[in-house]
DNA sequence: CGCTGACCCTGACGGC
DNA sequence: TGCCGTCAGGGTCAGC
């Protein structure tokens, strides 16, 4: 589910409504999620009041007066506010109660998501060997030519190494590719730095528009608000297989790499 | 070190 | 109608 453009919707859905609240009590009624949930997590969380909220890569990062919550969303999690008389349904795993009646609701069918408590280091293996945000001025086209070098893997599955650059997933990978004309098979260490110019500008430029329209829904994500993300309508390759491309008519092609479905035209990508 | 495949889990969908 | 296989936005890990 929800790649850097969905958790940045629901990191900026919740954090209004997060900031300086107290925790008055947590109910996991699910603790088998990708990781188990910290069973001190009552203990941890209650009585902390929120000072901050934000995102790293595509972990939820909310910090404390006594330690930081770190939350991942998987495949197919999300994060709301509701009052907390809200009945829970299928799938609601935890419930953080803030102290003004509402409470941070963590619905997640498929459990690949995760809670980590920090400690007040803010440090986890997770987010050691992190590539840059993709949104930072670290993220350039030289940044991407330099790291590439010598490398043979497929484009594509280099920029969605976490180790390389952080948050872009497989909608958006195939929608940067193909609007910066690169193929997605092509080895990363044989395409020049200025392709990486226009690649890098491609995932500025598609992240950016995402967030605007409050992510990408395709079948269940919605924001802290429980609204769906609005991006789905302009995307123009991802899901869109044996479609015609936008700009050429040529009808669109799905192949598999590492797994994960690819979509390009091969008339405006090289 | 670089890369591939298996795996974690539920639900939706298509074919028969 | 129902059963079965396949696939889905993520990430880690073992193994070659």
């Amino acid at each position: 589910m929800p790649e850097l453009p969905e958790v940045e919707t629901t990191c900026r859905g919740i954090a209004p409504h997060v900031l300086h609240r107290k925790v008055t009590k947590v109910v996991v009624r699910e603790p088998r999620l990708r990781w188990p949930v910290p069973e001190r997590l009552h203990q941890l969380l209650a009585g902390s009041r929120f000072i901050s909220v934000s995102r790293r890569a595509k972990y939820l990062l909310l910090e404390t007066d006594h330690g930081t919550l770190m939350v991942h969303l998987g495949m197919s999690g999300s994060l709301r506010i509701l009052p907390a008389t809200t009945p829970p349904m299928f799938h609601d795993h935890i419930d953080i109660l803030l102290d003004d009646g509402r409470c941070l609701r963590y619905h997640d069918p498929r459990r690949f998501g995760s809670f980590h408590w920090l400690g007040a280091s803010r440090l986890h293996p997770l987010l050691d060997h992190l590539g840059p945000e993709p949104l930072s001025e670290d993220f350039t086209g030289k940044y991407l030519y330099g790291r590439s070098r010598g490398r043979r893997i497929p484009v594509k599955q280099f920029v969605m190494d976490g180790k390389i650059i952080v948050g872009v997933g497989n909608i958006y990978a195939n929608e940067a590719l193909f609007m910066s004309g690169i193929h997605p098979i092509r080895a990363a260490g044989r395409i020049g730095q200025a392709r990486y110019e226009a690649l890098v500008d491609a995932i500025k430029t598609v992240l950016g528009d995402a967030i605007a329209q409050g992510g990408t829904t395709l079948r269940d994500f919605v924001g802290g608000d429980g609204a769906p993300g609005y991006f789905a309508q302009q995307l123009r390759v991802y899901g869109r297989e044996g479609q015609p491309c936008r700009i050429c008519q040529q009808v669109l092609k799905e192949i598999r790499q590492g797994g994960r479905s690819t979509v390009l035209c091969t008339r405006c990508q090289r």
